[in-house]
DNA sequence: AATGAATGAGACTTCATTCAT
DNA sequence: GATGAATGAAGTCTCATTCAT
């Protein structure tokens, strides 16, 4: 009725919800790396967030619900950064090249992130609705993976690829080692490293650069 | 396999007992397939096996070493086969191709094997005694890796392989990458195999096929 | 292998196991009556049956089961002394009457058992699986209620009952006013009693006789 | 409904605060007849009112209270029927049987009510401020329930019901009874309606009508 | 050697209600 | 007067494991 104390309502709650659902985001993506999806339990993201298991619920209805928003905020960040790389590029080998340079920065920067991400490929095999995350794929990078494919056609036609590569197959077996090579070092981080002494992003650098020899067009001249 | 304490019974004791532990482990390990080393739990085990619950603490003292077990076991025979596999070859390129050959036909023939392996690479991020898995697979294949990490050397020596790859590193990164590949396309599979209508492994040739061209030297004539 | 030890062991456990499962049930019985189904927590029936939660949990599966193991018992016992009441009586009236009486004498001896049954008729008209009940029933008291309805067409044909009570629909409007009332009056029971200063089997009884009274033959002498 | 704090206030806030309450109360009577008084949550009532949990509270300092409330309506709008109904009766079985009409009609058009009040019978049994419900009783049926006491013996006096009767007995166990059979029927309701294909109503009017020839005086002639 | 019984520890989730704005 | 946020207290159920026989 009287709009007096209502004025100056709706911001600040939007501000501070948005906030409280960010600690528990991001709270629970830490404790989903360290101890693992399914490991990590609602009590310990609750303590680690600060807020009491109650709240939690007044933001997510369900633990999975948590994973959902965690992946779609990946998803999202991922897709644009993809674009944002590729769209550069010249060559199909170019677009390649800067997609597994995306990788490498990940592998080195985002680690948490891709590990985050490795836990569901573990899932696929299980009953698990990946049709939802399909979707969420779908909805994000719109014509992302369909234009992917196009790129071994494209780097044929512009020269910069092999001519005996094939374009329905190519490139998915080669994007599926990339990601598998890259989340699997994610994965194995530190004990590689502490192994090797070396980090990771060089062996996965190594990796994608014979992927790369592979792929590339004989250079005629040499 | 140790015959240590068995002498203080008759043979048919220490068959049955084997027998018993055999029909456990199978148990467990299409569990584990099925549903997840986490979400199978010792009550789905003892149904499936036939055995009690308590009767499983009798031979495994945790559901962990049941895991063990297994484990070993699949690392004895997988190091068998590619020991096999590349005795016969002579090149280092050769090796290397018949590794990837035994890799693919795990991957279309002992899938669950593999999709088993592959819930232990996102373990390794966490608090996991890795240390014991490294200490299988060097009792195993006592130098089977130390051997592959000759294997560039010896290929820049023989010609087989490019002369710019890094002996130390390349062998390492190659490797990671196909079995983060033969892994993930395990765990994906059929769902992949829906949505495309092709085998995995065909996959996993194709990408096997462009590391393989990556790494060869390059051909001379031409 | 031996049966050594093992001779012994069927029986004893299967009593055993027996006995528990009745303390389990009494205890929820007695709760049930004092609480209310729904109020009445788990950990209250275990507290009072003198068993841990888990372990209640190897004996129902659910809270639900503990009610549906209940509700069995009551209802094979029910269906037993009716049986009973009524075979003894010649003409239709008189197995009526007799009906009434073991009724009444539940109303009055096995209170508890009543006002259990009585919780179940609110909830009749919310979702919930009344056909398990009925499958109940219908193995328990094969022809049992179907019997009753040809009670009406035998007492007019014995001449004990009116001529104009229909067959199809008299004797079930009367089962169920004599089963709401005696239900009723089980639950509103202390409180009544306090009031009134009689005992509720009394003012069933009295029902029952105007009941009986509306339903006999009207006497030709007078 | 009193008018005192009101004074501070112009008219609209007054009418304003009615309004809200009436759907509140609406709401939840609605939901405590489909989900149960017990099963039926705050936040429920609140989504269905289009009021706010919070806000709820403004009106209403519990949930018990909101029954309180429901349940004094309904009570005050019964005994206006009844009291209106039994006015025009001359003989006492003319006044029951006019009672038993309106019980009759509430079952058919007012079933949800009646399922209302059927939850409380069942909950007669347990710890629960009966004495609350008997003052609301006191309160507004006044003399209601004192003079249907007296029914049976202006009845034997007028000649309209059997001499047999007992005066302080009768009345209250037919009205048990009645009162149990139709709060029953409202209760089973669809579901014996699915089963047997007559409306309930039917099957309240023949055991009323078996309870009213059990109620009559005997009829001299014929 | 086998197993029935028992259980502590904890997991997730729900809900009526309060409080500050 | 209205409401968003927060929460204590509880509730049901699960599970790996132990122990006595």
């Amino acid at each position: 009725m009287r709009k007096s104390s209502t004025a100056t309502e709706g911001r600040p709650y939007e501000a501070h919800r948005e906030r409280q659902r960010r600690r528990i985001l991001e709270a629970a993506e830490r404790l989903f790396d360290e101890r693992g999806m399914d490991r990590a339990t609602m009590a310990e993201i609750t303590a680690a967030s600060g807020v009491r298991a109650s709240t939690v619920y007044q933001y997510f209805s369900n633990k999975d619900e948590i994973v959902w928003a965690i992946l779609e905020g990946v998803f999202a960040e991922a897709a644009a950064r993809m674009k944002a790389a590729t769209e550069g590029a010249e060559t199909a080998l170019g677009k390649i090249t800067a997609l597994v340079d995306v990788m490498a920065e990940d592998l080195a920067r985002r680690r948490a992130t891709v590990r985050f991400m490795a836990q569901f490929d573990a899932m696929y095999a299980r009953e698990w609705p990946a049709e939802r995350l399909i979707a969420i794929e779908a909805r994000i990078s719109k014509r992302g993976f369909a234009e992917f494919r196009k790129l071994i056609r494209a780097g044929i036609a512009d020269g910069s690829l092999r001519r005996d590569l094939d374009p329905n197959l190519t490139m998915h077996a080669v994007m599926n080692a990339l990601i598998g090579a890259q989340r699997r070092l994610a994965s194995l981080g530190n004990r590689v490293e502490k192994e090797y002494g070396k980090p990771v992003d060089e062996l996965f650098r190594e990796a994608s650069r014979v992927i790369l020899l592979g792929l590339r067009a004989e250079t005629r001249e040499k």
